[in-house]
Formats: structure tokens, C-alpha cells, sequence
RNA sequence: GCGUCUUUAGCUCAGUGGCAGAGCGUCCCGUUCACAUCGGGAAGGCCGCAGGUUCGAUCCCUGCAAGACGCACCA
């Protein structure tokens, strides 16, 4: 049957899909043949909260790249797919669909109106129905992942898994309930780790205020309402006769009094050098208060949870901590305590990575991860070179973040997510992770002796179970993917997210199973649209993959994304640069065409026929040259040059030298010259096809059956 | 403040211690040929700047400049 015309991506590639996916080849159990050495990779499972975007392409097109040349190279290849629930970032993603529904309804959305399991069993919902649709977008971008042994980050097993580790890390001393201020986004209702804070450099007055004898600079006069102390620095000459003294000033709301302690972290010469000691709205105020609590009050809570002033704040009381700035400086003013203003004070603000509220740091009791002991570990095997990371100079970014780590807030007060295995005393609010407790009811409570617990209402941040997902995906510790795939050979992911997920996956990997959980992390850049600027929905500039896919075939999409993009580098897509790889795949697809009609003209010879003379031929040595490079390239994770000789042999060389050359012999030649002829394209051809089909699988497979019936690329040898 | 990266053709980016590359764009020519989703050809570069190492540097080293990013409790 001749070839089509022309290539049709839309009428082949679903059907292609499904040809590998029935042949049952992406589970490495069935591969044919002795498999001895095994491949693993673990996919950075997407967010179940919408559609795949641009950046999931990168990463599926560059795993799918290394698992099917390993599959082509007798390895037993297995790529683990998943779907994550993702916490914080699904619970935003869901209001969001909710208040816009109820909009539409011309209602109003609260989910305060909602209880807890009423917000799980619909989250729930939301995150499967996600979960449906980007499993069939995947398929789209011909992703050869094990389907049958996909994952979902709330599993029972992934979600014991978790608490387990929870647990003994915190019998080790790994785990700790503290008191710290921590990262409060008033709008979110939650708290944050420190990774998911933003600093933005915000221009605001910096007042200087009247404390008696001293004079305070300060951005935030609201905050005085919980000012319990004044520090200076213990060797500025200036303050040296008020250090461990108190001093009384006329204040906003009638005398106070406030001991001046001496502690370093003040700067003599910032501001006045004098600061007032808030410790329950300011981090480092709460710091200077921990080392000084034998002569300093303890957090006085003036900001609430919602943002507002409490009640300490008298007149302003439920004001907004911003709204009351000003009038707090203003009755200041008039009644005289400030010195003066500098309008145009510059420094930065935490804000929410998502909302971009600006923090507001309040004191919580919250798990956290010391991360110390941890990090060393992870240090140490990328010092010693046991993980690779590429690119190169990746590692010394991951280190200088490890060895300058603080402790982690696991703590999410949100409702989606894998609920702390931990409980409080509902006698004397005593934290307990250990005992045995059901429906409330435990043990004696080590401090109180009461035996009625309720648990921690809190989840843990995503980040925490995610750190876990490479070995408890595989079935730690009895699965028989463990033992057979664990450790890793490659994690692929963006640099992005370096710290949250990859560091943390090292650390967690190496404390609870004693090894890496990969040998290599390969990071990928973010896609930028071709005048550099960062795709986002907001900007209108995003690249739908499922889109480009439709139009122009996911092997184009999958060329373009690779071809050109360096690791770790932002990569540079445009219509422009697909449509260019999609000329290619038509290139390819005329190749194959032409040699197609030689090969079955009614006066061309068996193509077999010549096979003993084409061995000789030069273009066989050279073809084998260029694979040997390619091949090179892959095993060192350069897969844009590997991309792109094979680009240019294919075209520039198969098609414009070697086919031009050969017309002459097939229109002129003997019949053994005929026969020579045919046997060197098809050879190269179907060389090429195998090379290619890590890249381009869809057309290139589609292009193999035809010259053999009945066999699959996806596992011919590379 | 600490750290990382980038700087190469009009644009977006590869690359190499020994004549500087691709895609797109531009210009010229060409369809009875596998392919106009194509072919042939052309124009276009102080490889950011200044030093150093070297027989030789766009590449290695140092400094500088511009830009991007990450980390960070100066109120």
C-alpha cells in the first residue's frame, strides 16, 4: 500500500499511542528479551488542579527521551508516572473555581460555609476529574510511561508512608513542635515556609519615634501596641548607661514602661540605633525576646490572624495593620512623640507567592523539621560527587542553600492535605505523636494525665510528602519496584524547584532509606516565549502544548522544546521554531516516501538483493559515526545537541546528499545497482527512524511499520 | 549583603584552544522531479569591554560593564 501524501499527525498519533500502549511495552515487565540492567524514572507528578501546561511538556518530552533510549538500548525502563494533590496549591486553585461558579450563580462563595469534609470530599472530586483529563494530555504528548503503575500522591500507602516518617522523625528528634513567628498570609489564612515567601522591595515612611529619653526608627508604628522592650547594641557608647535599665515615655495610649536590653543584631548605625522589641510581629524581635526572657515580656499579640489590630490597639482596634499605619502616626504626631518622618524609606517586604498579601509575621505553634542534620547529608553527597547535578553549576546553588538552611514549617492550616498524625491533650493542650489513639480517646497524657486527644487540625506542606515520592511511589520498603528500581537513575525537574522539592527529596530520601534516591538531577530551564518573557496566563503569552500538539504534532512540540535549550537554561519557544519541526517531520515523512516508491516499483529489484555491496559503502561508516556522536550525547544528558546532528544528517545529509545522489543510480543504474541503491536508503532510513524516535516517536514509529510490518520501534534496538 | 547565570548574525539561541554555526527573518533564482510544509544561492559577526596565559583565545584566568535570577531577621 503506498504511502500517504502526506503526513497526517491528527489521524496517526492517537492511533499510534494506542498500538504501544496495548502492546503493554511501557511497564518494563513485559519488555521482550533478557533485560538485565534496569532504568528508572520517577515523573515529577503534575498538579490534578488543571491542564497540562507548556512546562509539563518540557519535562515529558526530555523524560520520555531518556526512557525510550534506554528502552531501545535492552534496559528494563520503567517511568512512573503520578498525579499530586498538591496541597495550598489545589486549595487556591479550587476557590477559585468555586467563587467563580458562584458568581455565575449570582451567589456568594464562603468557604467558611463549608465543613471540613464537605471542602475534602469536593476537593477530592476536582483533583480526580483533573487527574482524568491529564492523564489523556500526557498520552497526547506520547509519553511511553507506565500507566499501570501510576501513582497519586494520597494513596493510602503514600499517605502512611508519610505519617510513618512523620512519626519517627520525630522520635529521633527530626521533628519539633516550636513557637515562632512565622510566615502569616492574613488572606490565606495559613502559615508558610520560609521558600514560599517572596521579598519585594516596597517604598515606605520610616518614622522616627519618641520612647522617652530614646528615639526608635521604625516602618511600622502599628506594631508598637506589642512592643514589649527596647534594644540597643551592648557596645554603642551612646546607649551603654540605658542597657538593662527601663525607661518610661509618654505613649499613644497614655505612660509606658520598657527595659532597654543590649543585644548584637542591632546595628549602631541604622536609624538611631535603638530598636523596639515587638516579638510577636517581627521574627527577629521574637529572637531578641528568646535570648533575653529572664528581663523582657513575652509576645504581646496586637495583629490577629485576619490582619487586624486586637484590642491592645484601643481606639484602632480591627483596623487593618495597614490602613492603621497612618493614623496611628498621625494622633502620634499631634500628641508629639514623633521626631520625624523620611518619606522615602526603601526595603523589603515578605509577601504570599500567590496572592501577594504582604506577610504578616505572627507567633504559632507549628511542627517543624530541623533541617541541620539533614542538610549535611545532602551536602555531603554532592560534594563527594555521589549525586550529579546538571547543570554543573546547579550544585553550587543547592549548596549554598543547604549550608545556610533553617528549620522547615510543615504546618498548613488548610483542610487539603495529609492531616498531621499528631495530638493535642483536650485537657492541657500537651502536643503527642506518639500514642495509640482512637476516636480521641489515648494513652494518659504524659503531662496531665488526661486520655482524651484531639488531632492536630493541621496538613502538612505538600512539599513534605512530595519529598517523599520517589521511594514511596516504588513501594518502600517491601515493594518489589523498591528493590528493583530504587535507587533512581535520573530526576528531571525544573530548577525552580531545586530547594522545595529536589533537596528535600535528597534529604528525606537519605534519612529514611539510607540512599539517594537518584544518581543524576537533570534540570530544565523555564519556557519563555521568544521575546524572553516568562509565560504566564495572566500575560496571555502561554503556549498551550494540547493546542500546538493538535496543530502542528506533538513531535514538532517536542523538537522545538528540545533542540536549542541548554540545561538549566530558560528555553525559547515560538510558533515560528515549531512549525519549523514540523516542516521536518514532513521532511522525514517524503524521505521515507521516496524510498518507499523505489523500493516497490514493479522494476525494482528485491531491496535484500543488494545488501552484500552496500556494507562497503562509505555512507554506512559515516551514518555509523554520527549515531556513535548522538548516542555520546544522550549518555551525557545533551540532548539538544543529540537533537540537533540528528537533525541535520537526517536532512541535510540523508536527504539533500545521499537521496540526490541515489536518483540518478534508480533512474539509470543495472539492476544490481538498483537493488545496492535501495538497500543503502532503506538502511539509513530505518537507522534514522531509530535514532530520531526518542524525539519523535510518533512519526517515526508510524513511518517503521510500513517498512516493517508487524514490528514496534519503540522496542527495535537504538 | 552573599551567591549563580547571561552577553556570539536583524531576532531566538547552539558551539569550539586552530577558517565562526543553526532555526526563523531578509534578498535573488527555481515547481512535469519524494517534498513549495520544498530546492538552489546570497547578504549579514571587533563572539560585551580591558588586561593576562598561550605559537595561537570567541573559548582558559583576572578585572570591569550591562542584564537576569536565587538566597538573606537591618528595625
Amino acid at each position: 500500500m503506498p504511502m500517504e501524501p502526506r503526513y497526517d499527525h491528527g489521524k496517526t498519533e492517537e492511533k499510534t499511542y494506542r498500538r504501544w500502549e496495548e502492546s503493554g511495552y511501557f511497564n518494563p515487565d513485559n519488555l521482550p528479551g533478557e533485560r538485565a540492567e534496569s532504568f528508572s524514572v520517577i515523573m515529577p507528578p503534575p498538579n490534578a488542579n488543571g491542564d497540562l501546561h507548556v512546562g509539563h511538556a518540557v519535562f515529558l518530552t526530555l523524560e520520555d527521551i531518556m526512557v525510550r533510549f534506554a528502552r531501545m538500548h535492552g534496559k528494563r525502563a520503567l517511568w512512573l508516572p503520578g498525579a499530586d494533590h498538591a496541597g495550598f496549591e489545589t486549595h487556591v486553585v479550587f476557590d477559585k473555581k468555586m467563587e467563580k461558579e458562584a458568581r455565575a450563580r449570582g451567589a456568594h462563595y464562603d468557604r467558611a460555609q463549608m465543613s471540613r469534609e464537605e471542602v475534602w470530599r469536593a476537593t477530592w472530586d476536582f483533583t480526580q476529574h483533573n487527574r482524568t483529563n491529564m492523564e489523556a494530555q500526557i498520552r497526547k504528548l506520547g509519553a511511553s510511561c507506565d500507566w499501570s503503575r501510576e501513582k497519586f500522591t494520597l494513596d493510602p500507602d503514600i499517605v502512611r508512608g508519610t505519617e510513618e516518617t512523620f512519626v519517627r522523625m520525630y522520635r529521633d528528634g527530626l521533628v519539633y513542635r516550636g513557637l515562632r513567628v512565622v510566615n502569616w498570609c492574613p488572606k490565606h489564612r495559613t502559615a508558610f515556609s520560609d521558600l514560599e515567601v517572596k521579598h519585594e522591595e516596597r517604598r515606605d515612611p520610616l518614622y522616627y519615634i519618641k520612647y522617652g529619653p530614646l528615639t526608635v526608627a521604625t516602618v511600622r508604628p502599628e506594631t508598637k501596641f506589642g512592643d514589649t522592650a527596647l534594644a540597643v547594641n551592648p557596645h554603642d557608647e551612646r546607649y551603654r548607661k540605658y542597657a538593662g535599665k527601663e525607661i518610661s515615655a509618654e505613649d499613644i495610649l497614655g505612660p509606658i514602661t520598657l527595659r532597654v536590653v543590649a543585644d548584637d543584631v542591632v546595628d549602631p548605625a541604622f536609624g538611631t540605633g535603638v530598636v523596639k522589641v515587638t516579638p510577636a510581629h517581627d521574627a527577629a524581635d521574637f529572637e531578641i525576646w528568646q535570648r533575653h526572657k529572664d528581663e523582657i515580656p513575652g509576645p504581646k499579640i496586637a495583629i490577629d490572624e485576619t490582619g487586624r489590630l486586637t484590642a491592645l490597639a484601643g481606639p484602632f482596634a480591627g483596623l487593618k495593620a495597614e490602613e492603621a499605619r497612618e493614623k496611628v502616626a498621625e494622633v502620634m504626631r499631634e500628641k508629639g512623640i514623633i521626631e520625624k518622618t523620611d518619606p522615602g524609606y526603601v526595603h523589603q517586604v515578605t509577601t504570599c507567592y500567590k496572592c501577594g498579601s504582604v506577610l504578616e509575621p505572627i507567633p504559632k505553634s507549628q511542627w517543624f523539621v530541623k533541617m541541620a542534620p539533614l542538610a549535611e547529608k545532602a551536602a555531603e553527597a554532592a560534594e563527594k560527587g555521589e549525586l550529579t547535578i546538571i547543570p554543573a553549576h546547579s550544585k553550587s546553588i543547592y549548596l549554598h542553600w543547604l549550608k545556610n538552611i533553617r528549620d522547615w514549617n510543615i504546618s498548613r492550616q488548610i483542610a487539603w492535605g495529609i492531616r498531621i498524625p499528631a495530638w493535642f491533650c483536650a485537657n492541657c493542650g500537651e502536643p503527642n505523636v506518639e500514642p495509640k489513639i482512637e476516636k480521641g480517646k489515648g494513652e494518659p497524657c504524659a503531662k496531665c494525665g488526661g486520655g482524651l486527644y484531639e488531632q492536630d487540625p493541621d496538613v502538612f506542606d505538600t512539599w513534605f510528602s512530595s519529598a517523599q515520592w520517589p521511594y514511596l511511589a516504588l513501594g518502600y520498603p517491601d515493594g518489589r519496584d523498591y528493590k528493583a528500581f530504587y535507587p533512581t537513575d535520573v530526576m528531571e525537574t525544573g530548577y525552580d524547584i531545586l530547594f522545595f522539592w529536589v533537596a528535600r527529596m535528597v534529604m528525606l530520601g537519605l534519612y529514611r532509606t539510607g540512599k539517594l534516591p537518584f544518581r543524576t538531577v537533570y534540570l530544565h530551564g523555564l519556557v519563555r516565549d521568544k521575546d524572553r518573557v516568562k509565560m504566564s496566563k495572566s500575560k496571555g503569552n502561554v503556549v498551550n502544548p494540547l493546542g500546538v500538539a493538535e496543530t502542528y504534532g506533538a513531535d514538532a512540540l517536542r523538537m522545538a522544546l528540545v533542540a536549542g535549550s541548554t540545561p538549566g537554561s530558560d528555553i525559547v519557544i515560538s510558533e515560528d521554531k515549531i512549525r519549523g519541526y514540523r516542516n521536518f517531520a514532513t521532511k522525514l515523512w517524503n524521505i521515507a516516501r521516496f524510498i518507499e516508491m523505489n523500493r516497490s516499483a514493479p522494476s525494482a529489484p528485491a531491496a535484500a538483493a543488494g545488501a552484500d555491496g552496500v556494507s562497503r559503502r562509505p555512507e554506512l561508516a559515516a551514518f555509523a559515526q554520527i549515531k556513535e556522536e548522538a548516542a555520546e550525547h544522550l549518555a551525557h544528558f545533551e540532548f539538544h545537541l543529540a537533537a540537533e546532528k540528528i537533525y541535520h544528517y537526517v536532512w541535510h545529509e540523508l536527504a539533500d546528499k545521499i537521496v540526490e545522489r541515489e536518483k540518478d543510480v534508480l533512474r539509470n543504474g543495472s539492476a544490481a545497482e538498483k537493488a545496492e541503491s535501495c538497500t543503502l536508503l532503506e538502511t539509513l532510513l530505518l537507522g534514522s527512524l531509530k535514532m530520531l524516535h526518542p524525539f519523535m516517536p510518533f512519526v517515526t514509529e508510524e513511518i517503521y511499520v510500513i517498512f516493517r510490518p508487524g514490528e514496534m520501534l519503540m522496542v527495535a534496538e537504538w
